[in-house]
DNA sequence: ACCTGAACACCGTTCAAGT
DNA sequence: ACCTGAACACCGTTCAAGT
């Protein structure tokens, strides 16, 4: 079999996952596939090129109407135009929001330095990843004045989180002592209550 | 002259402020420094260490009283014990607050790569930069239920902000065509007021 | 005490040449 | 079209040996 883009991407997903960033070089993904280094380079422009497409891994199952919250959804939702606003725009609006940050969290946070990988993304092809447009779009029809401003200050929370909480167990683990502040999932859903609460006018604490 | 770790992250801060943290290499510190690259390693445990120090050097002017935006204090402020809580200490404490977040955002905004600093020093060594612990000593002064969440929400907002700003800029500078959104200091200070209004309840708004 | 010289084990990227 | 082999120009870190 020759090698193929999607197997690349694969491979580099899994070296992110089980040995983080540090380890996952053109290299080594190369000896992890039986090939030589240039093989990868006629399949991928260079290394952050790579990195896009891993990001778009890490949130493909958020594509979906399957984010966490929602119980059943995304079939036949509703009856007439997608347009106009629901009537209970403003705290169905913020909670939505708050499921989709918890989704994007819930889909990064296991995965080393994948906070990193997110940001290269967004940062060399902003609007490639689908959930963050997503995310836009609700902040938009929830009636904030501006969703892409918004949008930055929830994901820098999620991912400032992500890395945080990445950072700490990481210190944990090489020195058991210095316990320190958790810094996990309550002081995630702290954070995100907070900036909701600033951004909806405090609606549905 | 000998070789003085004060000259090492001096230059090491110049080097980072002229081209990036791309470019701050060991090697390149050396070569700037007119020395072998071991020579560092006597000076420095390791490139990490360094950056400590070069992070603690950006936030150098925050120490005293001099933050933007309040005028002129620090010398002998008040005159009874420094416990109490002050009469006016929801609205003036989250000025205060509101004040150092510009600050320190100031004192990064034009180094390149300085988030990026800050996070390494913040992740390394925790507690090692004085204007990050004076940023949530003033958020317990206001009655801020969980300081150290609160410290960390506002910084993963400044640190996000200079990021995206760099990054854009850069995106700027290479292609001129795509402006994009600006996210500049416009989307900083609107970040930070929704932040705020959720911590403090909307009442300065 | 402080630094040099040289090595070790890596990087990302390119590119002629093969098939 | 797809991959190898080999090079180019780098990295961070260590360490005997010099002074």
């Amino acid at each position: 079999m020759t090698l193929t883009r999607d197997q690349v991407e694969d491979t580099a997903l899994a070296i992110l996952t089980r040995f983080g960033l540090a380890d996952l070089s053109m290299r080594r993904l190369a000896r992890e596939l039986d090939v030589q280094v240039g093989a990868l380079y006629w399949h991928v422009k260079n290394k952050q090129e790579l990195l896009v497409g891993v990001a778009a891994r890490l949130l493909n199952g958020l594509d979906a109407g399957n984010q966490p919250g929602c119980s059943a959804q995304g079939d036949a939702p509703s009856t007439g135009g997608p347009t106009r606003g629901a009537p209970q725009d403003q705290a169905s609006g913020r909670a939505a929001v708050a499921g989709l940050a918890t989704g994007i969290r819930a889909a990064l946070v296991n995965v080393p330095d994948s906070a990193e990988v997110i940001q290269v993304a967004q940062s060399l092809q902003p609007g490639s990843l689908a959930p963050l447009n997503r995310l836009r779009a609700m902040l938009a029809a929830a009636g904030i004045e501006n969703p892409t401003w918004a949008q930055h200050l929830v994901m820098n929370h999620v991912l400032g989180s992500i890395a945080a909480a990445q950072e700490s167990a990481r210190l944990a683990a090489v020195d058991p002592t210095a316990a320190a502040v958790p810094l996990g999932d309550d002081a995630f859903d702290w954070g995100l209550r907070v900036i909701l609460d600033g951004l909806f006018g405090d609606a549905a604490a």
